[in-house]
DNA sequence: ATAAAGTGTGAAGTTAACTACAGGGTCAAG
DNA sequence: CTTGACCCTGTAGTTAACTTCACACTTTAT
């Protein structure tokens, strides 16, 4: 499968799969004899779990960082419990922080029937 | 009121006093015969405005747009209204993705006790 | 045979909101 | 009168995740 391909069926840019194999997030494909890329099936499945950790806030680095411990989980060292529940938290933070801003922009609005001042 | 001043007045650092002047978010102070800028007591003010329409979600682009709008309110184009509005819906989305992610990633912690594959 | 479309590379540009740096004038204290 | 703490300017660097560019080779279609 051609980067176009792949591009097609994971909807990321071909540009963005060079540049997630220049980054190291995703597994260089091999290549053919002119020198193109020839993907894998798999690596629709990497595509579709580095949007999965996006999706849920974290970086490429950190996607790139847990790759290794998912593919050989250490039972004695839960350090994937504790990136996941740490993003719960940090989640968790985001929403409240929303929250505040939303409330406060109520009250703006509920304000701005009247006027708005700039103090 | 010199740059130190107004900074340790409001947390904002120096560089960004000059910075937000540069973008044109704050008014531009008067100099002093050194050149050195003199802040007045309603740059404080300022200041507040854009730390609160930042903490909504505002960018400097946005908030610097507003101003204007809110020093010479025009009441038959109630635009600002329609800001504020467009961010509190914009809020909610943020929220609702930030809560998709959270359950996915509890589903993910859930799974975990186990095994987590990689696909 | 030729032109369009696709792929490759490395490097530079994008966005937001700063932050840091180099080089130089100014001001208060001892 | 010199040292250190300020202030000024313009420019460049930072971060993340891409996107665009310039230029060149390959493949496909006419």
């Amino acid at each position: 499968m051609n980067a176009n391909k792949l591009s097609q069926l994971t909807g990321v840019a071909k540009e963005t799969l060079r540049y997630y194999e220049k980054v190291g997030v995703i597994t260089p494909p091999e290549r053919s004899a002119n020198g193109y890329r020839i993907y894998q099936d798999w690596h629709i499945r990497e595509l579709k779990f580095i949007k999965l950790g996006q999706s849920v806030g974290f970086t490429l680095n950190t996607i790139k960082e847990a790759i290794p411990k998912l593919k050989n989980p250490d039972p004695n060292c839960p350090i994937l419990e504790k990136v996941l529940s740490d993003q719960v938290n940090a989640i968790d933070e985001k929403i409240a922080e929303l929250q505040q801003a939303k409330s406060t922009l109520n009250v703006w609005l509920a304000r701005n029937s009247g006027k708005l001042h700039f103090t």
